[in-house]
DNA sequence: TAAAATTTTGTAATCGATTACTTAATTTTT
DNA sequence: AAAAATTAAGTAATCGATTACAAAATTTTA
């Protein structure tokens, strides 16, 4: 069975390719009786229209491309996971762009919209993969683009994150209630700039309670449960060891906890431990682990609302926008040891 | 400026949109003069082929489409990366379809090739989302695909999976093993085939031990913590308890322990728990999880190998393929207490 | 009921590439 | 150096829809 086109049903129906296409497209601008005759024939012989063809001609792809450095990051996976429902209830199609990390990915995937594959872009990178032209307006070199997450170095761009400094801030807010003054913590790779920000808060927090900066305690890790449990070995190798350490994922939270505890350490009361994000299973290890959470569903969300909007050619503010984090407290912390 | 087409490169760098054409596909069937000259205009005004137009004349979207319940279960996410991967360097993007486990979902993504939108499918649910026709042989009737992880009752369809019937069986073996006799299953929902293989593999182990079944420790579960929780629950109400509880995913595993250690159980000391899956958590709570481990990369880089096969158009022996499970023992089991 | 207004349908150009086929240019053979 | 063989480039049809515009059919108005 050839596949049917346009013409075909048009011809079997005795109608112009033109009303078939209206019969998809602007139903009530079809009388009632060629609507059912077209219909008629349209399930009869199961046609379905060729999206090729018709972006071709309408420029419009349908799909949008989310660029992610792992899919396998919870945080990642459970931000997806609301775009994706978005988009398909907006009849748009999501690309998945798993870029590992890697620059060359990164614009393999931003370059699916200059091929017209895409017609927006969801980043959650803290680069721009394109190459930009620095005397116009980044503004208006960028294809609708929505940056999540992560964070961009440039007031032109759409952005939607959790407000990593104050959530961090808040963060060594709680510790140092609890009595804590040897706070440490441990980053993700220096070139994320959500990290960064972390640290930002970490260290504005500490500055203002008077506590004194101690680089011995600021440890780069880079995000995974293994690399939590080396800096928590390095960190018990210290003369002056902290009561608390305040790790910028949860991963690596659960991974201090690990060694501490293999270690002989208990946790919360010789070392609080503190994570960042909520994954699932922060509940479910021992003890449950404080934590910040990061409302994923809405960041996911509001991304692909606002990257919608572009496309429907509404203007939408560059700038960013901040959704609510919400400390999580739980069996990890405590108050610091005299 | 006006996005530039074939045409337009073609006029510039005087020579006709077939020789354009021909410098992307069959650099080597045009000369090296004319290739550096069309080469010169394509990246002075960075000319990029529209893939709308190609895949309109070739037939061919260069997208594939994967098929899955759920990105945030961590067992789907391994996969999908490794799918990402080998589909991205066979020159392939991936539509990702997450259907939250409604049919009327499955269908939607499966009609992305119908209409052109993708090429192939790889699908990791349980039904087969087509309306068949039964008098015709299935074969001919779907589009390139492979069905991974789950299994579909057709042996003329391509599977890629874990032999959940000889691994659970394995699984109890071992529960076996270690004196158990009193086992009790947490499986799946019910519509999940590969939660009613394990089950299979469980009831073979028991009788092939010459082990009663007792319907009172088989609970029905779905493969989040809550529920491994509730089960746990009417496990210990049992009149007769259950010494090592086997659950078919470590999600409900770790329910499962956590509840116990509530209660003031011991694990494994006073009752046993094992998992499958080998989520990357599975190592980190306490005690650390005995369980099956899925090769998760491996599974999705076969389910993609045998799809892009399709692709190319080599046939593909329908049937299941086995890759090997492992058992991962680690520190929830233990000699069942007399 | 004829004219005007409105609704419905049709015609044909168009989107941007690919490719079978033809023609032109170059190289090899004799 | 002419003929044959090979390589390079061009011509034009084609993929399957959409849509501006024109034409026909229908309804409303006077």
């Amino acid at each position: 069975m050839a596949n049917l086109g346009i013409k075909d049903i048009a011809a079997l129906a005795n109608v112009s390719p033109a009303t078939v296409s209206r019969v998809f497209s602007a139903p009530d601008m079809v009388s009632k009786k060629t609507l059912n005759k077209v219909k008629k024939v349209i399930d009869e012989v199961g046609y379905r229209p060729n999206r090729m063809g018709a972006s071709l001609r309408t420029r419009k792809s349908g799909n949008i491309v989310a660029i992610i450095p792992d899919i396998t990051n919870p945080v990642n996976a459970g931000i997806i996971r609301a775009i994706e429902q978005g988009a398909q209830s907006a009849g748009y199609s999501v690309l998945l762009g798993d870029t590992q990390g890697l620059e060359e990915r990164e614009q393999h995937y931003a370059d699916l919209v200059s091929h017209g594959q895409a017609d927006g872009i969801l980043l959650f990178c803290s680069r721009i993969p394109f190459k930009t032209d620095p005397n116009k307006s980044l503004l208006e070199q960028l294809p609708p683009m929505v940056n999540g997450n992560e964070r961009i170095d440039s007031d032109e761009v759409v952005q939607v994150a959790v407000d990593n400094v104050a959530a961090a801030k808040s963060a060594i807010d709680y510790l140092i209630s609890l009595g804590h003054k040897r706070i440490a913590a441990i980053t993700g790779p220096d070139d994320i700039a959500s990290s960064n920000e972390r640290l930002e808060g970490y260290q504005l927090a500490l500055k203002e309670a008077g506590i004194e900066l101690d680089s011995a305690l600021q440890l780069e890790g880079d995000y995974v449960v293994e690399s939590g449990m080396d800096c928590a070995s390095q960190l018990l190798l210290l003369p002056q060891r902290p009561t608390a350490i305040f790790c910028f994922n949860d991963d690596m939270a659960i991974g201090v906890m690990k060694f501490l505890q293999k270690q002989g350490f208990v946790v919360p009361d010789d070392i609080s431990v503190m994570g960042f994000d909520d994954i699932n299973y922060a509940k479910y290890v021992t003890p449950s682990l404080t934590t910040v959470h990061q409302p994923l569903n809405e960041i996911g969300s509001t991304c692909i609302e606002l990257l919608l909007k572009q496309l429907k050619g509404q203007v939408v503010e560059p700038g960013r926008r901040y959704l609510p984090f919400e400390l999580k407290l739980r069996g990890s912390t405590g108050k610091a040891p005299k």
